[in-house]
RNA sequence: GACCCCGUAGUUCAAUGGAUAGAACAAUAGCCUUCUAAGCUGUGGAUCUAGGUUCGAUUCCUAGCGGGGUCACCA
């Protein structure tokens, strides 16, 4: 709710001591504007919660001569609901916007602290799919919600580019691709051969020592093997870059296991001198957290080879030497969410007491079932991103076409051709916002389908609906600056229920934005979007803007339009969506 | 076997313990000589089962059924 109208709901409530955060929206629009529920005060006076409404209701009707914003007040059974005016709503809520700008629905809650999110943690020589996708849309949107919080962020970024998974690529690499010259995507080959040794060695396990030897080899900087290792490093390094800078992730540092490893291992010597590791079964090294329930922690195999915990240990001890934060997040998979308790319970025994948080996501299933790199039912990022920009420069050039809104006998006009160069660089936006809304439209935490149909689509729920609002939008203020229509300075005239509904769901934005982080959840932002997208849509389908009945009020339609576009964009902002002037 | 997550229209997803369980897609019937029809408006259609907690349960508890994940040499 916009600040100003709290502040008067709330004044008018004074006497029951109400937050505003206890209010909610009533089902119907013509049940009203805002519901007050009377649950708490029934429970402590002893009275029936619609007695106590109707009591409420009437009280303050005989107060509200003083309220500008709220009409008049109604018991509907346990609800009082007020009727608020519109016109004052839409002025409060467009100037506002005008005001603020991109800075409106910020937070303060996170003045003055430091957060560290580290995001993807990917895998090099490991293929990047629509898995890593979700993970770094997940983290992009937490770091901007952060920073709108007021939160100093730190985007950091964490490669495994030393683990057994090295180890198998490059024991794949020289056993089955040695001769063969290394194609024009290296990463994705890489990856292909490491799933083709994962299966080979499921097959044949007696393999597993010659990939144990080239461990061996890479953790001791052997020269048989590391010019291998550096030069396929550097081919993942360089392709996992470029995605991220497509996905404008802007990570401030990068640590890589290659250089904390080592370091590892004198920490899991310093923890077995300190008691808090014990030498296991076979010789490896573990901690014991079984009277925390949380089993045993590995720490270092039995032939001496260190494991993840090995390398997260010391990249802890990295990560807060280089940013001394308040709290670091680390994002994964939910698969990871047991390891991620035995890491923090091993961190705490060692003496950390920073705020550790570990966010996890669904699984990305396709409609036959898990994605598996052994049968080949992986879907690779930019396999994808590849498919979704086909149909979207189809779709775009279709629409920009000559004749292409010339209706068989009527002589309509039709807008003008575009240029190649525009139908890509707008179906490439396209293409972004219909994956990007596509991976964040459901609750971060939950398993999705991914259907590629649905992936691709460009209507309903989906990321090119809510840039064609914005398109619209542009359209109606180059339409506007022809016709001579200036934006609206008195707003007096947006009395109708869809300029109301607007104007109340841009008042929301700052509730949306803290809601959303509190939960870890950009699906919070990503249907909202949707919703005052909605609204815009019924709002321009049942009023003309331009053709208003008199000037003033298309300029006041002008106003609220362009307030609406602001507050999209400032939403889609933190999806890491950009908007198009066109579509 | 133990622990964690999940079960809502045909499908994919929503719903701080609150009002008539919302959307989108699909199905179906309409709306372009008026600001971009990638839009708008109708119609039909759902809380896994059995108990319990209470004024009120999709939500909390117990049991069962079904799906996914994790549980020392895997990442």
């Amino acid at each position: 709710m916009l600040r100003e109208v709290q502040a008067e709901i709330e004044g008018l409530l004074a006497a029951y001591n109400v937050k505003a955060s206890e209010m909610s929206i009533p089902p119907k629009p013509e049940m009203g504007d805002l519901a007050f529920p009377c649950f708490t005060i029934s429970k402590s006076s002893g009275k029936k919660p619609n007695e106590v409404a109707t009591d409420i209701a009437g009280e303050l009707n005989r107060k509200l001569g003083a309220s500008s914003v709220v009409l008049k007040a109604q018991a509907f059974g346990p609800y009082v609901n007020f009727f608020l005016n519109s016109a004052a709503i839409a002025e409060l809520t467009v100037r506002s916007v005008q005001k603020e700008r991109n800075l409106f629905g910020d937070g303060e809650a996170g003045k003055g602290k430091k957060v560290m999110i580290e995001y993807p943690s990917n895998n090099t020589h490991k293929e990047f799919h629509i898995g890593h996708f979700r993970n770094v849309c997940i983290g992009n949107a937490l770091v901007r919600l952060y920073a709108r919080e007021g939160y100093e962020v730190y985007p950091v970024n964490y490669l495994n580019d030393f683990g057994a998974h090295v180890a198998k690529c490059l024991w794949g690499l020289k056993k089955f691709h040695a001769d063969e010259k290394a194609p024009e995507n290296k990463q994705k080959w890489l990856g292909e051969i490491y799933a083709e040794a994962s299966m080979y060695l499921k097959n044949n396990p007696d393999a597993g020592e010659e990939v144990a030897a080239i461990s061996k080899q890479l953790e001791a900087k052997d020269k048989k093997i590391w010019p291998l290792f550096m030069k396929t490093r550097e081919w993942s390094i360089e392709k996992f870059d470029e995605i991220f800078a497509e996905l404008n992730v802007n990570h401030v540092a990068v640590f890589y296991e290659k250089d904390i490893k080592a370091k590892g291992q004198k920490i899991v010597d310093e923890l077995l001198r300190r008691g808090i590791a014990k030498v296991g079964e076979g010789g490896a090294i573990i901690v014991d957290l079984s009277e925390y329930k949380f089993d045993i922690a590995l720490l270092r195999k039995s032939n001496g080879v260190g494991l993840y915990l090995t390398a997260d240990l010391p990249l802890a001890e990295e990560k807060f030497k280089k940013f001394n934060v308040d709290e670091s997040i680390v994002i994964t998979g939910q698969e990871q969410t047991f390891y991620f308790k035995q890491l923090y319970k091993i961190l705490e025994l060692m003496g950390e007491k920073r705020k550790l948080t570990h966010i996890s996501y669904g699984l990305v299933n396709l409609p036959e079932g898990k994605m598996s790199s052994r049968s080949g039912n992986v879907i690779l990022y930019e396999d994808l991103r590849d498919q979704v920009f086909e149909k979207m420069y189809e779709e775009t050039k279709a629409r920009h076409s000559a004749g292409r809104f010339v209706i068989p006998g009527q002589d309509r006009e039709s807008t003008p051709v575009w240029l190649d160069k525009k139908i890509v660089d707008t179906a490439r936006k396209l293409t972004q916002a219909a994956l990007k809304f596509d991976m964040q439209k459901h609750e971060s935490g939950k398993n999705i389908v991914f259907d590629i149909r649905e992936a691709t689509s460009v209507e309903g729920f989906s990321g090119p609906y809510l840039l064609y609002v914005v398109a619209r939008i542009n359209s109606l203020t180059a339409k506007a600056k022809k016709e001579k229509i200036t934006v609206g300075k008195n707003l007096s005239c947006l009395t109708s229920e869809e300029e109301k509904r607007l104007a109340l769901m841009m008042g929301e934005s700052e509730t949306v934005i803290a809601k959303a982080l509190a939960q870890y959840n950009p699906s919070v932002i990503a249907r909202y979007c949707f919703e005052l997208a909605q609204a815009f849509n019924d709002f321009y389908s049942k009023h003309s803007v331009l053709n208003a009945e008199t000037k003033e009020l298309a300029g006041a339609r002008l106003a609220l339009s362009l307030a609406v576009k602001q507050v999209l964009e400032n939403m889609l902002a933190i999806l890491t969506i950009e908007t198009v002037e066109e579509m």
